[in-house]
DNA sequence: ACTATATGTCTAGACATTTCGACGTATAGA
DNA sequence: TCTATACGTCGAAATGTCTAGACATATAGT
């Protein structure tokens, strides 16, 4: 029994704390699945998809960058989206290398 | 850019949103890192080495349960808990998996 | 400089989650 | 049956999150 609240928590964990809570949404879910293999989106085409209001999708994809799932980049007036694959890739394989090796 | 929304979300993504509510929370995250491999815990020591009152940390623990993260066993007065390592390997590998296949 | 387009930010209200005390249930032992 | 222990659940209050309108910023073209 780990009783060591204080200790800090493996940085895979926190990686994969912040990728829980973004995908933990189920619009953030949908926006994430609305990208094909490689494809770029900018925020105009992600909206017209979704259900919600602009500033609620920019909401929701600020929080998707912040933990890293989504790149972004800014060209001319658009700002376009994609999938941050190997950091995806990276979290999930050290998340279950974790759970292996200490669960 | 796939608008389909309606198409059920693939089995493995199901099971991957409730383990991203689930462990999408710090005390629950928590809760998970207290066990150790194979170790089996009742609720009385969860509570004692959480800052949550009993009932809150019985909120916590059916949450995980419910999500397929701990498993649970009652025995006698006690309900112990131990961490489904089995399932928690699976998901985050068809998640792995479905990652390479389609994003 | 002016206009139109694309996006981000701020704020208030709506909504959902979390928390804990109080109460109820179940088991074991005297 | 009575008591103590271990849990779960209910309900209200506190807290956190989400949403959308209004406003601000930034870029490109005229």
């Amino acid at each position: 029994m780990n009783t060591d609240y204080s200790r800090a928590i493996p940085e895979a964990w926190q990686h994969m704390s912040r990728v829980f809570t973004a995908l933990g949404d189920e619009h953030r879910q949908r926006i994430l699945l609305t990208f094909e293999r490689g494809e770029r989106l900018n925020v105009s085409q992600i909206v017209a998809v979704s259900t919600l209001s602009r500033p609620a999708v920019s909401h929701h994809l600020k929080i998707l960058r912040e933990a890293g799932v989504l790149g972004s980049e800014k060209v001319g007036k658009e700002v376009f989206f994609w999938v941050n694959k190997p950091f995806l890739a990276e979290t999930f394989d050290n998340t279950r290398a974790y759970l292996e090796e200490h669960l």
